[in-house]
DNA sequence: CTTATATGCGATTAAATTTGTCGTATATAG
DNA sequence: CTATATACGACAAATTTAATCGCATATAAG
């Protein structure tokens, strides 16, 4: 429980991989290859940070991504949210469906945790915890 | 992903169902029926908690649980490790067969980040969460 | 001392989620 | 024109989580 996911992992390997190149453009293969990520997959995480501009992506032979500006800055939050949605420790804060509305007894406790971690996330950027 | 699970969220409403009937015993049934919350796991989870002396057990007819004092001063994560085991977002940080282990460059933010993650969950008790 | 009802514990099955693969389209450098 | 890169959606495999089943132990009550 509470773990991320692999997306976050490669897209977090991604990116300190472009931080540390940033004189190149370094294609999905390359990173894939080096680190033993699934290649499709890596793409898709890297499409996802570019659409956010959180990478800049280049196309055709020669093409690949670049790390931005914009990195350093982004919170933790910001960076989860991008990969997989809203941060929550539970799917029902978010969601009606929720049979057990009526009897649910734990909604403080959950909101709590909720807005302790999002406060923590949101307080925390990329270059923090590169150091 | 950084989600709990179903263990702690049913472990969350029990807890709070004894601290609202601390003068009776209650049993793993009444909760179950009360909540919707199948019963199996619902008793494995609360003998959990009762051996680690976060709720008393009582054997036989007349029997179940009860919430003892040492909940309030329990904190998220001792709670969290009770029902699960080490607060970690990636299981990597607690176990040798890593295949990528020379190659990674993500070490020091997953640690930071699990830090941060514990750091937290140390300062915060049940009874923080529930008011 | 027998019976009914509660907790205690392990093994197994079912469901859900996550992870990974495949196929195709589009852009572009040479 | 061709080879190689990103872009995107649908599908399949694998892992994890959730739930079920079976049996043992303790004990209150008749």
């Amino acid at each position: 429980m509470l773990k991320i996911t692999k997306k976050v992992e490669y897209a977090l390997i991604a990116i300190r991989h472009l931080q540390e190149n940033q004189d190149v453009l370094v294609s999905v293969s390359e990173i894939s290859t080096a680190y033993g990520i699934p290649k499709e997959i890596l793409a898709k995480t890297l499409q996802k940070l570019a659409s956010s501009n959180i990478v800049k992506s280049y196309k055709g032979p020669t093409g690949g991504y670049k790390a931005t500006k914009k990195i350093a800055k982004t919170t933790l939050n910001d960076f989860f949210e991008i990969l997989e949605g809203p941060t929550a420790i539970m799917d029902c804060y978010f969601q009606d469906g929720c049979d057990h509305l009526n009897s649910c007894n734990i909604r403080t406790p959950i909101n709590k945790i909720n807005d302790s971690i999002r406060n923590l996330f949101n307080n925390l950027t990329l270059a923090d915890i590169s150091q």
